[in-house]
DNA sequence: GAATCCAACTTGACATGACAGGTTGGGCGA
DNA sequence: TCGCCCAACCTGTCATGTCAAGTTGGATTC
């Protein structure tokens, strides 16, 4: 009789309420959750439909199972690591409606030499480049940099000097068939150019973090390099995960 | 008739075909798989155990399914991403084993703040720490500090001044029970102190990328904490991962 | 020629049943 | 009392079968 609800999945009911029950503390950490067979019961559902949430769970981290024992929940992982934090993803994906970005400049410039490394472009040849700085309360926090082959560009909305509202991945997949396969993210810690210290309105030469994010397809070839500089005094990435 | 031969899973038997078949070019990237009732033909096997196969695929990235449609090739993630590249899960299992380091101290002192802090320890407390140096040819490329609470390394190998040849998360389970459940991670850029830039042979001051693990046991209390240093013009972390 | 419908595939979700192998605790014998 | 053995559980693996739902391409109909 599978599925007689139109969504409702069965291992995703069991999901949510062991999930919900080990949040909430009526499973703490370090007890045995019932057993499968007792799953079974409880939620009249088959082993396998119980093993497939139990696998769900394990894969968040949330519990760890030893066979001829039994499966425990774990201790809770500080809810950052809900999706994975990748925070080159974030910056692929950059859609400006987010937070206050002001646009700095959208056009073809001479690309430094890292980027024309990174994107596999002639040394000295072009790119677009569409720079923004991201801000808070407090001041700017994030100068962001995406840079793009330039044929990649031409026929978009990407060299249009106005905002766009919705990202750039599902627009370059809308107009041109583009899509990104895999991402490279490089984390690195550099003193910030003039030009960086500026747009950040800190002082030149102070230490920030850099990370790079090139988009890649199927093929492997770079279709987008996304360079975010961050004051090192005002920002830390962070991460929590389950050991094994 | 359940796993006749010892080990080699079945699933695992496929698994590998597919992989080393993706890996070889033999399914080239966008190419759609066999649909699962022809691997189930050409293996042998159940179809259970095929989706179990894909199922692994899937999570490695290298594949992706579309119901109704097929499963097909992804784009080839540099290989960096086999077991996900946690920089922090390194360090805290550091066997000093590993390529040339050197022990800079191993003792209890006074620790600063932002140790204090972050083990959940009086301001002012003294802790334990282990330092070392790692180096390559090129000279040192990352100082290390390793701290933990005084109470846990009474008794433990961790006083003497010995290198140790196995990992601290194995060594402080086998002596006291202790067991890691979950790390956390920062990642910042700063200057490096003049300490830092003595014992890395660098410019004070110079840009450093600096990660800060911590890791904690299941009630969330953290059990050690460690700090690397990375001279900025001579590290980058990278990590790669499939975009969905 | 164009829109529609449908048969044939495909993946996904479940149920049922079975066996292997690790773990544990209790009973039994030395 | 101590050590050993075994029955009872538990997870992991695998087979077989069923139904739902999405996709596709060809035949049918207008």
């Amino acid at each position: 009789m599978a599925a007689p609800r139109g969504d409702g999945l069965k291992y995703e009911r069991v999901l949510n309420a062991l999930r919900s029950r080990i949040a909430d503390g009526t499973y703490p950490p370090g007890m045995m959750l019932p057993s499968q067979s007792q799953l079974v019961a409880e939620f009249d559902v088959s082993r396998p439909t119980v093993i497939e949430a139990l696998r769900l769970l394990r894969q968040e981290g949330l519990i760890e199972s030893q066979t001829g024992r039994g499966s425990f929940v774990r201790g809770k992982v500080p809810a950052l690591n809900l999706e994975r934090a990748y925070p080159g993803q974030r910056l692929l994906d950059l859609a400006e409606s987010e937070s206050s970005a002001e646009l700095l400049q959208a056009g073809i410039i001479v690309a430094p030499v890292r980027v024309t490394t990174l994107l596999e472009l002639p040394a000295g040849s072009k790119a677009f480049l569409r720079q923004y700085v991201l801000s808070d309360e407090d001041g700017p926090i994030e100068l962001v940099s995406a840079w793009f082959p330039i044929d990649l560009v031409t026929g978009t909305k990407l060299t249009s000097p106005e905002p766009m509202n919705e990202g750039i991945r599902r627009h370059l997949y809308g107009r041109k068939r583009l899509r990104l396969d895999y991402a490279m993210e490089r984390t690195l810690a550099r003193s910030a150019t003039a030009e960086e210290a500026h747009a950040l309105k800190m002082p030149a030469g102070a230490p920030v973090l850099n990370l790079v994010v090139t988009g890649h397809d199927a093929d492997g070839k770079a279709l987008q390099l996304v360079d975010a500089v961050l004051p090192g005094d005002r920002h830390e990435l962070r991460d929590a995960y389950p050991l094994t």
